[in-house]
RNA sequence: GCACCCUUCAUCUAGUUGGUUAGGAUGUUGCUCUUUCACAGCAAAAACAAGGGUUCGAAUCCCUUAGGGUGUACCA
């Protein structure tokens, strides 16, 4: 029996998608594709109480920003198991919590959140470790277990508030095969009487997550460690469903980590340590508040999936720059790390430059061009696109291209008083007025000429290029970092480094002796 | 607390049948190149959590301890 492979990435609305979400995806997307097989999104939305405005859009969003598409689900264009959105396929999931009702592997349970309280506080009183309604409490609480049949009949005609519970075994060994960690056993005596339709109608994680997996023909389940746990109920709800034949195999994948001290990656830690969460732009509905994402801040899709593709998951052989397409060769599970991995920016940063060098200089132009056109200035093609060519080494990303050498753009806003202050005497100012009215009568204003021209003056005069350089450097940039300064010169263009140069020289008397 | 999962340089990791000077990358440092920064190239420091076994031989197999993570909802 080989199925065609199935698989799905099911995130709940509850908020926008993390790394570790999008990660998820990236595995699932990357086997579906490897095995040319088909890749799903599913909405998990059965928690109407956590419905957040705008989190479905941007899970889609980012997705598509990522390169990673899904070709069956909400938002790619449905398929042949729609809807894909669980409040919509609400009437589904009744069937088979009926169905376990009538096996004997599911019961009614009609306690009040009070009562179940009460339970709670009683047995911690007793000093029980981890109460809750299991094999043994459910046997004093008011359930179609304990309760007479004619009451319950009862109760379910007069319409009274119940959910649906699985019937845990008392004691009972659960083994099952993780594609990552191999053999993963539980006793069922630690796993709770798990709700499964909840007194609104709506099925639970639980329930929905394995009657769409059955009904998709879903045939891996790639998930996060979080979901461990609960996987023994999963299993069990298989072969009380009677469809453990056509069960999905699982792989649980490692969480990622706080780039520093314990825990799992969060929010706050790329607020607290400066580096973006989410991978596009994210605006809080109800505060107006706008997270700056990885797509804003001038990262590239392709180094952003890259990088998250090597958290967790080695192709081997020393590999580390790898297209979609690389990785959909090489991928497989079962070289999937077993521990959790702390998010490492640095990575991201130093691969990012390395996607930013392979990128073509106009294709990058066009990218920052929102942003150049935000400066107030108006967009010239050829001269972003050699300014990227220019800057582009010295960048990690994007928008480092801009603030790094927003020089090109706009009059300097500051200078590097004290390297000038080494490398500049006031009585030099002749020298360079002089220098100053070679460059402006040069005709041939490139990047050759103008070295031929600026050294052939330092030759005559009998200088140092080291005491020249710098100083026009300065008077042109204001930093003492940025591309060679021909290169500078040449995009600047004559006239603007003449002014330049003139009110530099002027503001330098100001400030050296 | 209990259950489950995990543990190789600071970080991401290679090491999948026991024999390697434990490899690569990021970061760090140094050198070369250079008018600066960077790029590039070269080099260096840097790890098998601890303790016991098994074995001629253990990062690799077993046990214990420690540490970390997740779960323990009518949330996913």
């Amino acid at each position: 029996m080989s199925r065609r492979v199935r698989v799905r990435f099911a995130p709940s609305p509850t908020g926008p998608l993390h790394p570790g979400g999008i990660r998820t995806a990236l595995y699932n997307y990357l086997l579906a594709k490897q095995q040319g097989g088909d890749f799903v999104l599913r909405i998990e939305d059965t928690d109407q109480t956590r419905f957040v405005p705008g989190a479905e859009e941007f899970i889609i969003a980012a997705l598509k920003w990522c390169g990673i598409e899904p070709n069956e689900g909400v938002g790619f264009g449905d398929g042949p198991h729609a809807p894909y959105r669980q409040s919509e396929r609400k009437h589904l999931y009744r069937e088979f919590a009926d169905k376990l009702i009538e096996n004997g592997s599911a019961y009614y349970a009609f306690d009040t959140e009070e009562e179940i309280e009460q339970m709670r506080q009683n047995l911690t009183a007793q000093g029980v470790q981890s109460p809750s309604y299991n094999a043994v409490t459910r046997q004093y609480m008011k359930n179609s277990l304990t309760l007479p049949q004619d009451e319950v009949q009862k109760r379910l005609e007069s319409g009274a508030a119940y959910v649906i519970r699985f019937k845990m075994p008392r004691n009972e060994e659960v083994k099952f095969h993780d594609e990552i960690r191999e053999w993963v056993s539980f006793n069922t005596s630690q796993l709770a009487d798990a709700v499964l339709l909840k007194s609104d109608g709506m099925p639970t994680y639980h329930l929905a997550n394995v009657s769409d997996d059955y009904m998709m023909q879903i045939t891996h389940v790639i998930r996060g460690e979080e979901w461990l746990s609960s996987a023994p109920l999963h299993i069990l709800l298989y072969r009380a469903l009677g469809i453990e034949d056509v069960m999905p195999k699982f792989a649980h994948l490692p969480l990622i980590l706080k780039p520093d001290g314990n825990g799992k990656l969060s929010k706050r830690d790329g607020d607290r340590l400066g580096f973006p969460f989410y991978a596009i732009n994210w605006k809080n509905q109800e505060t107006g508040d706008v997270s700056e994402g990885y797509r804003e801040k001038g990262f590239l899709p392709e180094a952003f999936i890259n990088f998250l593709a090597l958290l967790g998951w080695s192709p081997g052989e020393n590999r580390k720059k790898m297209s979609l397409e690389e990785m959909i060769q090489l991928f497989s599970l079962d070289r999937v790390h077993k521990a959790g991995a702390r998010y490492d920016f640095n990575m991201l940063k130093s691969l990012n430059h390395e996607y930013l060098m392979a990128t073509d200089d106009n294709v990058l132009a066009e990218s920052i061009r929102p942003q150049i056109e935000q400066m107030g200035m108006v967009y010239n093609e050829k001269y972003v696109t050699e300014f990227c060519r220019l800057m582009k080494e010295r960048a990690h990303f994007a928008s480092e291209l801009l603030t790094l050498g927003y020089y090109f753009f706009e009059e300097v806003k500051e200078f590097d008083v004290e390297t000038l202050k080494k490398k500049y005497k006031k009585e030099q100012r002749p020298v360079f007025d002089d220098l100053v009215t070679v460059i402006s009568n040069q005709v041939d204003f490139t990047s050759i000429e103008i070295e031929k021209n600026i050294k052939g003056f330092i030759a005559e005069r009998q200088l140092k290029i080291g005491e020249v350089m710098p100083v026009l450097r300065l008077g042109l940039a204001g930093t003492m970092q940025g591309p060679a300064v021909f290169d500078m010169m040449a995009l600047l263009g004559k006239e603007k480094v003449v002014s330049r140069l003139q009110t530099s020289l002027s503001y330098f008397e100001t400030v050296v002796v």
